[in-house]
RNA sequence: CGGGCUGUAGCUCAGCUUGGCUAGAGCGCUGCGUUCGGGACGCAGAGGCCGGAGGUUCAAAUCCUCUCAGCCCGACCA
């Protein structure tokens, strides 16, 4: 009798929150660690997840008047020097090109060949400001060619020195948006409608609330004049910046030339933003849902909805059983959730039953229907969720198929409100220094429990903040959109402050 | 780039201190059988230049030197 541990991922989370992570990456099929250093393998069932997410973001973007183009790889060196702040904050961690050739070593091996080293070095882009910004100078001349909304799917890599799965890769996936505008008013605008967008995503579509905010002066993108995010609060107490749309103001046009004639004649700059959600809302869709048995995936993104588990002993009754199985499948199928046919898989793997049921547990699949000779024989299915857990219970074939799309609704929003429930525990206001270190340090420093969340406070940027929060590990995240004017006292200095900020240990 | 650690089967590791039998275990994989509304069990089997190079020795996974790769803790970050 082997060993029956009482949930499928070993460690829990209050036992190890960090390796709990990598474990329901690799219990769910998700990602693999690859070869090439701080790289991934997205694995088939987790790519299937970032292909729902674009698909769905994608038709927010289009619907927005944004259209889909593709800019270069790589990005010749000179272009990132153009924009001082910009160079700055990706120099240290970009991959560069030198060679175009390899040649033969002495060793037998290869090597770059000294007669094929580029003129200029390439990079690859870590972001795509300025190889984009440069090819809109050249589009735009008009006022008439104005506004400039294009999206990019892409790639883009940054060298870091820490990488975990999903949430921090060398080589990440991602959509990034360019537009130009010919006011600044308009461009302001754009930055807020597409954080608007990614929040209402997050929340619709992933059930992961978030904070929509403004970027602290120290926590902005390289070059941009203000920076907004999404935040989202994880469940082991971290935050997670799972979006962010920049007002680059007339810095990067100036930087680039990226300037028109208005209705006077006058030659002026062009206002641009840009924006981007990456392979890190997977890692997000992970932390705020799964459990102690994997996965747990909202329907609206989950690759398969619903996964039929036949169960038959001979094959008379597979015969039987599959025959039941495809029809249910067929009229699933019929049934709409969230302006899709329903998404149903039957498993008929040559597989042990109660293995294969614990793989989709732990895939994280919404609905799972086990369904037998006695299920044939009644017209019956047996009917599991995935959020709430415990055994399936038996429902009506056509009651089923009926309230197929009611049932995935009610997952969907049971999740959300779980999430957001979690986050509103560990959200707290604080006015104190001495409180906020106390929220912020674990009581056990050698075996840290899970602790802090959201504290509220009101501050003021500077020298003695940055100290404060570097050595507590805390950073500000943002100064909440919809936060109230409120007299208060900055908790790092004392110097009268009108809003408050949220402030949390982050990933 | 500093500080700690690890490279042995597809995966997780034992063996190394004190050199010596045919290099092991669990999981996974293949086959057969018994089970089976369920993460089962039994039997049989496949699978290793012990990270790489050099050295010491009658003899090296084990000792020495060099080298490569990876992990953890810092500094940097979607």
């Amino acid at each position: 009798m082997a060993k029956k541990p009482k949930n499928a991922i070993s460690p829990t989370r209050s036992e190890n929150y960090p390796e709990w992570y990598q474990q329901v990456v690799k219990a769910a099929d998700l990602a693999e660690t690859s070869d090439v250093r701080g790289c991934m393998v997205i694995k088939p069932w987790g790519y299937a997840i970032w292909e729902n997410i674009q698909r769905k973001l994608d038709t927010r973007f289009k619907a927005t008047g944004h259209e889909n183009a593709y800019f270069p790889l790589f990005i010749p060196m000179s272009f990132l020097e153009k924009e001082a702040e910009h160079v700055e904050g990706f120099a240290k961690e970009c991959a560069v090109v030198t060679h175009h050739r390899l040649e033969p070593d002495p060793d037998g091996g290869l090597r770059p060949a000294a007669s094929a080293k580029l003129e200029e070095p390439l990079i690859v882009r870590p972001t795509s400001e300025t190889i984009i910004g440069a090819t809109f100078a050249r589009w735009l001349s008009s006022y008439r060619d104005l506004p400039i909304l294009i999206n990019q799917w892409a790639n883009v890599v940054r060298w870091e020195l820490r990488t975990r799965m999903f949430l921090r890769t060398t080589e990440f996936l991602w959509q990034e948006g360019h537009t130009v505008h010919a006011t600044e008013a308009e461009a302001v605008e754009e930055t807020r409608q597409m954080l608007d967008i990614y929040a209402e995503f997050a929340e619709d579509t992933m059930a992961m609330p978030v904070i929509k905010g403004e970027k602290t002066a120290g926590e902005r993108f390289p070059g941009a004049v203000a920076t907004y995010s999404i935040e989202a609060m994880m469940q082991d107490r971290k935050a997670l910046q799972a979006g962010t749309s920049h007002f680059l103001g007339q810095n990067f046009a100036k930087a680039q030339e990226i300037k028109f004639q208005d209705q006077a004649g006058q030659e002026v700059f062009a206002w641009t933003t840009s924006w981007g959600v990456s392979t890190r809302l997977v890692g997000g869709l992970i932390m705020t849902h799964s459990d102690d048995d994997g996965l747990v995936l909202p329907p609206k993104l989950a690759p398969a909805q619903v996964v039929i588990l036949p169960i038959y002993r001979n094959d008379d009754e597979r015969t039987e059983v599959l025959e039941y199985c495809e029809s249910l499948k067929s009229d699933l199928t019929a049934e709409r959730f969230d302006d899709e046919p329903v998404r149903v898989r039957i498993d008929d793997r040559d597989l042990r039953g109660g293995e294969k049921k614990w793989q989709w547990v732990k895939r994280g699949v919404p609905l799972r229907l086990e369904v037998g000779p006695r299920d044939v024989a009644a017209g019956y299915v047996s009917a599991a969720r995935r959020d709430v857990g415990g055994k399936g219970e038996p429902v009506e074939r056509n009651a089923f198929v009926a309230g197929v799309a009611k049932l995935l609704g009610e997952c969907q929003q049971a999740l959300f409100d779980r999430a957001l429930k979690a986050r509103e525990e560990v959200t707290v206001s604080i006015d104190s220094l001495e409180e906020f270190e106390k929220y912020f340090t674990p009581k056990d420093a050698d075996k840290p429990e899970l602790h802090g969340g959201f504290a509220h406070c009101h501050f003021v940027e500077g020298p003695e903040m940055e100290a404060k929060l570097k050595s507590l590990k805390v950073t500000a995240r943002c100064v909440p959109l919809d936060g109230e004017e409120e007299a208060g006292t900055c908790i790092f200095t004392g110097q009268p402050s009108t809003r408050r900020g949220i402030f949390a240990k982050a990933y």
